[in-house]
DNA sequence: GGACGGCTACTCGGATATCGCTTGTCCGAGTAAATGCGG
DNA sequence: CCGCATTTACTCGGACAAGCGATATCCGAGTAGCCGTCC
């Protein structure tokens, strides 16, 4: 089980659009911050616009920007929009494949327990990433290192220079 | 985030060695209960021996058996047997990279406060599976459905004769 | 009748192909600013 | 000098390939039970 490394890409993002405010950021920008490919990192932001967390502008000075507030982000919503809100674990029923097919239907009406198991994990799991926003990762960022976000800030002003 | 299917076929399976007890069960009889290709599933058994949460014996009547009573296994055990101990999310540091690259290297001694919430989140989902054992699913289902168990031994029984 | 040796069938175990999804790249449509011209 | 049409460059957006891991399959090594034979 692995999750995409666009999640990590599309948490960066979002921590440095939160930074930059208003001011629409370019896909060349933050990729030359992180030194992505910048096409590839463009389809995650075009995914994070679809799920409504940013909004695109086109032409000069034109990028993404945050659609909310920092506070009305969380984390879940980003992993989600990047990796689609299906569970990681996919009950396929296979207690009624084989042996089971051969039972009264009747004994299947009770969901899995393993399923049940599984779901419960990642409810705790989403629940988790639900309870932290991206003011939240921000706070603990200006709090070890305050000088982090408007030094990036600067970076991103003198690059495009 | 997709997580393996072998990890349901993992968790059937060994649901169905607890109520097979200290008899062995062959790959080929569990392929038939649930409908698996036998091959395939033989490779997570044996990702499962290798473990060490169950053991193989070979020759005729052989099979694997759980090598610990169903108390002792937890649902987090099987699914790290199949997917591996390593964290679904990878930092990979991207924050040390281009713009940061310039930065005094001094900056990033504290850990990305974005890995330390994913890994929070998945600290969670792991306890939620650690908490739960194969004894824990075996009562669940023994509680709505009492005679799944016997009687998935029984067509062991007699499916392989 | 009992015991021993060989045989057979069944099991795991790992090496070997195939498939789908993540990853990566490319080019076109649209837009806002910049520019040059005319008044 | 001011306003406007044109040009230009920059942006997103989606369509098009490549690489890698999960999936699926096969065959070989080893073992326990069975059978026939011999004592």
């Amino acid at each position: 089980m692995r999750m995409s490394e666009g999640v990590e890409w599309a948490l960066h993002s979002c921590l440095l659009m939160a930074w930059q405010g208003d001011d629409p950021v370019s896909t060349a920008k933050i990729a030359a911050a992180f030194d992505l490919p910048s096409s590839y990192l463009n389809k995650q932001l075009q995914a994070l616009a679809k799920a409504g967390l940013v909004s695109s502008t086109s032409g000069p000075r034109g990028g993404f920007r945050l659609a909310r507030p920092p506070q009305q982000i969380t984390l879940l919503d980003v992993v989600e929009a990047i990796e689609g809100p299906e569970d990681a674990f996919r009950c396929q029923e296979i207690r009624q494949q084989g042996a089971g097919a051969s039972f009264p239907k009747a004994e299947f009406r009770e969901r899995c327990a393993i399923a049940a198991a599984m779901r419960r994990a990642e409810a705790q799991w989403r629940q988790s990433l639900a309870a932290q926003t991206l003011a939240d990762i921000q706070s603990t960022v200006d709090g070890k290192a305050p000088h982090a976000g408007p030094r990036m800030r600067n970076w991103l002003a003198t690059a495009g220079a």
